[in-house]
DNA sequence: ATTGAGAGTTTTTTT
DNA sequence: AACTCTCAAT
């Protein structure tokens, strides 16, 4: 076993050969966390623990890949369960349904489907919508169940008005999933939290099964998570959790750094090691990063260190607006691949929100550069994936009203409103599901002659659905798209837009075929559903493929790339302006920065625009007040035209902020933001004023790169490269209409 | 019952 | 901007 412990440094080999007992790591960004873990792994295993003793729990389904992947390669053969919190709960669920009241074959609503259960509960209540945001009252109930507090346990603050409401519908809205046979996401945590608490023999069982619990993430975790870990780690507390409070980016998900800062008082004698030291990132861009971060007042200070290079100063760049940004991001990834320095695969770039890549997706694709998005336009949510879906989900789960209220009349077969109506009425009397009242159509009162006949050729097309539930998917999915008349609809159709569909019904079912092919002996429908509704993204992340990234700063957690951009860093936006009231939520915003500069290897750039069109709407922006806690001095900022709106306002900020001007000697091409401005007030530009590497703008070809510079004074020339348009031009500056970028 | 136009809203982040 | 919801016309 001596590749296993073979380049670890002492601290990460303690941690490696810990066997018994409770484990905390602390691990500082790009210090070979995940590294340590699946080594333990292998070490565990190498001093014989049976495979299936060891537990693995990530948060995201991009990490458990991961560190699958990288088990694959270090233990070949080992089947160790690696596997989100969500999914490790949906699968014990299912074999003990039961014991917590629900059927088997439940349904796992998402986010969409749990919204509309909840939407027509407040309907039934006759809540006005437009007091209480339904949106205020979904996120409460599931903070309650992240909390571990049940719908007759939750108690309304006195005088809140969306506390009382919450009251009275959340005990209504889990009584409708109920009778649906469906469980939420936060339900999958939640019951399985009552599971272990109320059945102590089967708590026992587990706990003895999983001898050997890791959690990564371990800062991301709830209390609900919390419970169910614990609750395995009484009778074998060998429990191993990695993290870093200041990584933490899920305190809106009922994440609670307690779990981390507590953790030794719940597990006596834990064995604390600190990973410190970064291997992944240069010292200027740690030493940015760790400056910002120094900025949170709730943290235990930490000292980052790396013995990697300098590297190239950190840059700081001001955009005109998005298009701009996108364009100049765009081209200096095309400069550099052009020229083979790097890859497509070296770059990502991060933005808060994913309405923000639109632009760069339209750049990559008119460049023809291949980029991958990660949680993009997310494939099981497009209608279409969704109905057909839901046609499943019936047939696993006929209880399930919800997928038949989706399906009944998609495509339309004229079941209308009214018919649905004195559906659910006949169903509420009777206590029936609506598939149930649907079968006794003859008997239901005030239904018209046809609607009782169009009732019934539903019920009967759901039959012979019903015999193929043990299929393949893949034949399954086939005969839905017949029977339903989606296959005749859609190829019938001169749309554009209905051709796509049946392209992306291509795709599902070969997602089906792939799955039978995974799991021989078929019929597992119940299985192919948990998937597909634990799973967003069809293309999850390829770090193989040679492409650029695009992500959210969240999703950028736990990856890493030689060359980062973060953007639209501007008030508003990161930090977003709902955690603007919130201490507490601007500093978590702050680590969310954090971690994105922290992915970065080699080079990482953060950039903002003038003007920020967002929500079909331009506007001009703040930049981020985060960049006033950045070393600027240390950094290479450019395009910082208006000195002013970027100066630090008094005395907060540091004194290395102090100035917009950069140091000296940080290499060629630095523009202070005094040479822009007076650049821009003055007309005709200065030769002088050109820097190599400047970025600059042509009326005809755009944006360019001073790529060369020659000559002085009247007789000052630029070589400009304007990979985006035109290739490179050279200029006599006096006499030419380039302009530095940034008015 | 279905369709289309107009109005109104929005998801910040993930399972 | 894109999506959903509502209402009126067919």
């Amino acid at each position: 076993m001596i590749h296993l412990l073979a380049d670890l440094t002492p601290a990460q080999c303690d941690a490696v050969r810990h066997v018994e007992g409770p484990l905390l790591v602390l691990a500082g960004p790009g210090s070979g966390k995940t590294r340590v873990v699946t080594h333990r792994i292998g070490y565990l295993l190498s001093e014989g623990v049976s495979a299936r003793a060891i537990l693995a729990l990530t948060f995201t389904n991009k990490a458990a890949d991961e560190m699958k992947a990288r088990l694959a390669q270090l233990v070949p053969g080992e089947s160790v369960w690696v596997s989100t919190f969500h999914r490790f709960c949906a699968r014990l669920l299912r074999k003990y349904a039961p014991a917590v009241g629900i059927g088997e074959n439940y349904t796992i609503y998402d986010t969409g489907d749990s919204r509309r259960t909840l939407r027509r509960v407040l309907a039934e209540q006759q809540i006005d919508r437009a007091s209480v945001p339904p949106e205020r009252i979904a996120s409460a109930i599931s903070w309650a169940k992240n909390n571990l507090i049940g719908p007759d346990q939750y108690d309304a603050r006195s005088g809140s008005l969306v506390g009382m409401v919450v009251r009275q519908v959340y005990p209504a809205y889990q009584n409708l999933l109920a009778k649906c046979n469906a469980v939420d996401f936060d339900d999958l945590l939640l019951h399985t939290a009552t599971l272990l608490r109320e059945n102590p023999e089967i708590r026992r069982q587990l706990d003895q099964r999983y001898r050997f619990i890791l959690v990564d993430e371990y800062q991301d975790t709830n209390l609900a998570q919390y419970a169910v870990i614990r609750a395995m780690s009484i009778d074998h507390p060998n429990l191993a959790v990695t993290g870093d409070p200041d990584q933490s980016i899920y305190g809106w998900r009922g994440a609670s750094l307690r779990n981390i800062l507590d953790f030794d008082r719940d597990f006596p004698g834990v064995r604390v090691v600190r990973l410190e030291r970064n291997y992944r990132s240069t010292k200027r861009i740690l030493e940015v990063a760790g400056q910002l971060i120094s900025h949170n007042q709730r943290r235990k200070p930490k000292d980052l260190y790396t013995e990697n290079d300098e590297g190239p100063p950190v840059r700081l760049m001001r955009y005109t607006d998005h298009k701009e940004e996108a364009a100049d991001i765009v081209a200096r990834i095309a400069d550099q691949t052009n020229r083979g320095r790097r890859r497509a695969r070296d770059f990502a770039v991060f933005y808060r929100v994913n309405a923000l890549s639109v632009a760069f997706e339209r750049a990559l694709r008119e460049r023809g550069i291949p980029f991958q998005m990660v949680h993009g336009l997310e494939f099981f949510q497009r209608k279409e994936i969704k109905d057909l879906v839901a046609y499943l989900q019936l047939v696993a789960n006929p209880a399930d009203d919800m997928a038949l209220l989706r399906v009944i009349n998609t495509p339309t077969r004229g079941i209308g409103k009214t018919t649905l109506r004195r559906l659910a009425d006949h169903a509420g009397r009777r206590g029936l599901t609506l598939l149930e009242a649907a079968r006794q159509n003859q008997a239901v009162e005030s239904l018209s002659r046809r609607s009782a006949t169009l009732l019934a050729k539903f019920v009967a097309m759901f039959d012979r659905l019903s015999a193929l539930a043990d299929a393949p998917i893949e034949e399954l999915l086939g005969h839905v798209l017949e029977e339903s008349g989606f296959r005749a609809q859609w190829e019938r159709s001169e749309m554009e837009e209905d051709q796509q569909r049946l392209a992306n019904i291509e795709e599902l079912l070969s997602v089906g075929r792939d799955f039978d092919e995974r799991s021989a002996g078929g019929g597992h429908l119940e299985e192919f559903l948990e998937e597909t509704s634990l799973v967003n993204d069809t293309d999850d992340w390829e770090a193989q493929t040679d492409r650029v990234t695009l992500m959210t700063l969240h999703a950028s957690k736990g990856l890493e790339f030689p060359v980062v951009f973060i953007v639209a860093a501007e008030e508003g936006l990161l930090p977003h302006e709902r955690s603007r009231n919130d201490p507490g939520q601007l500093e978590e915003e702050r680590r969310l920065l954090f971690v994105g500069m922290t992915r970065a290897e080699g080079e990482l750039q953060i950039s903002l625009a003038r003007y920020r069109d967002y929500r079909g709407q331009r506007k001009p922006t703040v930049p981020s007040s985060f960049l006033m806690e950045l070393p600027r001095g240390r950094m290479e900022v450019r395009g910082l035209d208006d000195a002013v709106a970027f100066a630090p306002s008094g005395l907060e900020a540091p004194p290395e902020a102090a100035s917009a001007r950069p140091a000296r000697g940080d290499g060629a091409g630095l523009t202070t933001a005094a040479e822009l401005a007076g650049a821009v007030a003055s007309g005709p530009v200065s030769p002088e004023v050109f820097h190599q590497d400047m970025l600059v703008r042509h009326p005809r070809y755009g944006l360019g790169h001073i790529i060369a510079l020659s000559g002085s004074g009247d007789a000052r020339k630029a070589t400009v490269d304007f990979s985006s348009t035109a290739g490179r031009k050279k200029f006599v500056l006096k006499a030419s209409p380039l302009r530095p970028v940034g008015r």
